[in-house]
DNA sequence: GCAAAAGTGTTGGAGATACACCCATGA
DNA sequence: TCATGGGTGTATCTCCAACACTTTTGC
């Protein structure tokens, strides 16, 4: 029985090993995700992915995962974290890889620029709309998603989907893109104000023909909050 | 630059990946998790390691958690949830080694048998009171710790740590033992049952000079529940 | 002056907390 | 009868949910 025990732990396999990212952002209203064309499969058909792609032998996932997103869509410096990791495997249809999923937020002021310039097979899609994607990476949206709509409820994530100056609307319509729902406007502000982690600017922004509204600053950027 | 990217995207590196499991139970009043002396050391100091192995080329991640668990320390059958994934390239002395580490409940009537018989190099440690481990694994209990305090308070989880039946005060030691307090007895019996997620079985538990228990009974045995 | 979004308070109910004594048993 | 853990109720407070109108601006 050690025998056993002990060959099983001092065979080291190789394997391959990926990461994923699922980039979020909402914009017009709904949860948006960055996808683009699978570039290693058939060209008539080119399936939706993730982004991702392998680790090398000397990266630690974490960068592994920051630089494929960098590369592959231009996207850096954004709140990046680790989702799970999928190893079934059957999942690919060539080789056995793990992948270590990653879940990524987007401010709606890069939304814009990402997918235009160089990365031209790279676009957002609705969340809530969207059809079949390369082998398992509809499951690991969907994972991600239910991870941010947990994370609303009991952390400050939500800011990670903001600019650095935002109105309380804005964030509303965050949180109600993400939930899919709508939020009675005075709890919402009275819950968020009463967190204490925002502070108004004393700057407005005007925005059409009604009045203009104050905007506020996350008070420590970058950074996520977890409450009680 | 989509040269770089598809370079990238397609050469395959092979890496070692293994899994670690946290196997957590609670008795004396603490919590205690499961080591092993770790067998690749050298022979005069083998620092204590959670029970782990590779991962072969053909098995599902969860599964060789499960099967690399019953090999080593003779746990079969309990709750089992993936916890995060470590890939520091220099996590491990010799080699790229990334791990996804698991963690695992056992419920108290299990807790003797183990480490005993076969798996002689096993055995249990108070995790309050634990020393140096093997690499980073003093780091992979810490973050278990963590998520099994969390999933207390919103979950069901605790039931993995008991018997089929247990008495309140029972599942109360669980609670306590975990978040390293004390709680008012009436509240959390009022807490406990107004979830409804476990019955009165009718049977009661004597066990000293003193009024016995009531034993009760987990409604969905191995199911993890999510409260609201 | 009108359309459109920003901004603002009060009340009621549910759930959490604080708190102390009696009960059943074996020795 | 006493020591030991099992079992129970009430009052208070805090937090959340429901709910409608006024303000400021651009056109």
């Amino acid at each position: 029985m050690e025998t056993l025990t002990e060959l099983r732990s001092t065979k080291p396999w190789l394997l391959h090993v990926s990461t994923d990212i699922v980039v979020f952002a909402v914009a017009e209203g709904q949860l948006q995700v960055l996808l683009r064309e699978h570039p290693s499969a058939a060209v008539p058909a080119r399936p939706l992915a993730l982004p991702g792609g392998y680790v090398s032998p000397v990266e630690h996932l974490d960068r592994s995962a920051q630089v494929t997103l960098a590369r592959q869509t231009g996207v850096t410096d954004v709140y990046l974290e680790q989702l799970y990791t999928f190893g079934r495997p059957d999942r690919h249809p060539r080789s056995r890889v793990i992948t270590v999923a990653y879940y990524a937020l987007v401010p709606p002021d890069r939304v814009a620029q990402i997918g235009a310039e160089r990365h031209r097979r790279v676009g957002w899609f609705a969340v809530p709309q969207l059809s079949e994607l390369y082998l398992d990476h509809a499951e690991i949206v969907r994972l991600a998603r239910a991870r941010l709509v947990a994370k609303l409820d009991y952390s400050t994530i939500a800011f990670q989907l903001l600019s650095k100056t935002f109105t309380l609307s804005e964030l509303q319509r965050i949180y109600e893109a993400i939930l899919g729902g709508t939020l009675d406007k005075r709890n919402f502000r009275k819950r968020i104000l009463a967190m204490n982690y925002i502070e108004d600017t004393g700057e407005q922004r005007r925005h059409g023909s009604h009045r203009p509204a104050r905007l506020y600053r996350y008070k420590s950027p970058g950074k996520v909050h977890y409450l009680k």
